[in-house]
DNA sequence: TGTACATCAGTGAACGCGCGTTCACTGATGTAC
DNA sequence: TGTACATCAGTGAACGCGCGTTCACTGATGTAC
């Protein structure tokens, strides 16, 4: 068995086993049983749970990062001095983040690993992703702030948030809204709709009036 | 120690402790530690850790229900057989909410442990929520479905957990989006600020245009 | 061409640790007669 | 009023278990001379 088969079917198992069930609710004998491979070669080939963790991601975010550099790249030489609108930066982002599963695994896993990024207590993996795949992001607030100049700093920061919030949640509790929505409405709602639905309510609630000024006291 | 004190130090010290960190990084040894409470009256008062943890989101979804249904009644009461506005209906629970934890622990808490229940795998939880309190959300639905009637069913089921993402996603990550904020924009955020930025973006992702068809294939 | 050594992926078994839970027990308070 | 018993909150110590990690080892392949 070469190096790189071992490597890649513990991270395969891993990446799935994790967006089901979180990092804390899966083990390593869980991940090495399910991948075939024995129990010591986690710790062999990546040192800690931790560093498999990050790896994982580094699997979804190397890949994603440079597609939407580049994406960025294209945008800025066909605006050039002109501002680039909300709507295309957002539907940039959208295209790039889909674009990636197809040559990993899938959305979904990556969105649940996202939002558990967020969400679990993983201190380490937070400043991981924030030191390694900031910068991409920084680039793409600054993009939006060109676009959206009504906005004051502030509150394009919540706004922005807001809508992480949103993609993140809804993508990451696919399963479980899923099978409410196809019991209750008979639909069937893949990803790709889910981002059909998504565009008009991000795009509208960006552009929302500025809210009331606090009251005073 | 009379009885009532030994359980609410330890739920006062618990919802503390899994709105941190979640439920499986926060061991009944570090809960009742820091209550200074004996290990084993967890299992006396509440017979098991998963039961501990339903204990806590009663405290507050007991309270929480009671007002919102009353505050609905109310409504219902001053506007008879009129539509209830979108904006009063989505005032109104915001209020609920805001009023519970006045006679309880903070609403950060709260909000922390919402969002908890929705992404950790706690698959126990969330049907103790949808049992005990699914009625009164049902309720509310409803009354949304009667002030958007443009909406499809399937479109305001979708944008109302689009909603519910921001609102969770935002206020249980609170913390450290407002360490940044503060940071960058020299404003400090409160919970009720927070809120105030909330109502424009929420009413307009509500009311934003319906989406683009599915293309056809 | 042959031999000695180095490198490296992978292994099997064990280590120590922290976990949720259990159990026999205590001591205070209430109840029956 | 006194005694025997029941109830109940709380306790201290132990149980068995699954966890991440470590370690000495194997066996195949590559490298030096």
């Amino acid at each position: 068995m070469a190096q790189t088969d071992t490597v890649t079917r513990i991270l395969d198992t891993a990446e799935v086993l994790f967006a089901e069930r979180g990092f804390a609710e899966t083990s390593l004998r869980t991940i090495t049983s399910k991948a075939r491979v024995n129990l010591a070669a986690v710790n062999y080939h990546f040192g800690s749970k931790k560093s498999l963790i990050q790896a994982v991601f580094s699997r979804y975010l190397d890949p994603f990062t440079t597609r939407f550099h580049r994406a960025l790249d294209e945008l800025q030489a066909r605006y050039g001095d002109e501002v680039i609108p909300l709507e295309v930066l957002l539907e940039t982002m959208a295209r790039s983040v889909l674009e990636v599963p197809a040559e990993r695994n899938s959305l979904k896993v990556f969105m649940r690993l996202l939002g558990l990024a967020y969400s679990q207590a993983q201190g380490h993996l937070r400043r991981y992703i924030q030191e390694e795949y900031g910068s991409v992001f920084a680039r793409f607030t600054e993009l939006v702030r060109q676009a959206t100049p009504e906005l004051p700093d502030a509150e394009r920061f919540w706004r922005l948030h807001f809508m992480l919030g949103t993609v993140i949640f809804t993508l990451s509790g696919l399963d479980a809204l899923r099978d409410i929505a196809e019991k209750d409405y008979g639909e069937h709602v893949t990803v790709r709709d889910l981002i059909r639905r998504l565009r008009p309510v991000v795009v509208s609630a960006m552009q929302a009036p500025l809210p009331a000024p606090p009251p005073r006291e």
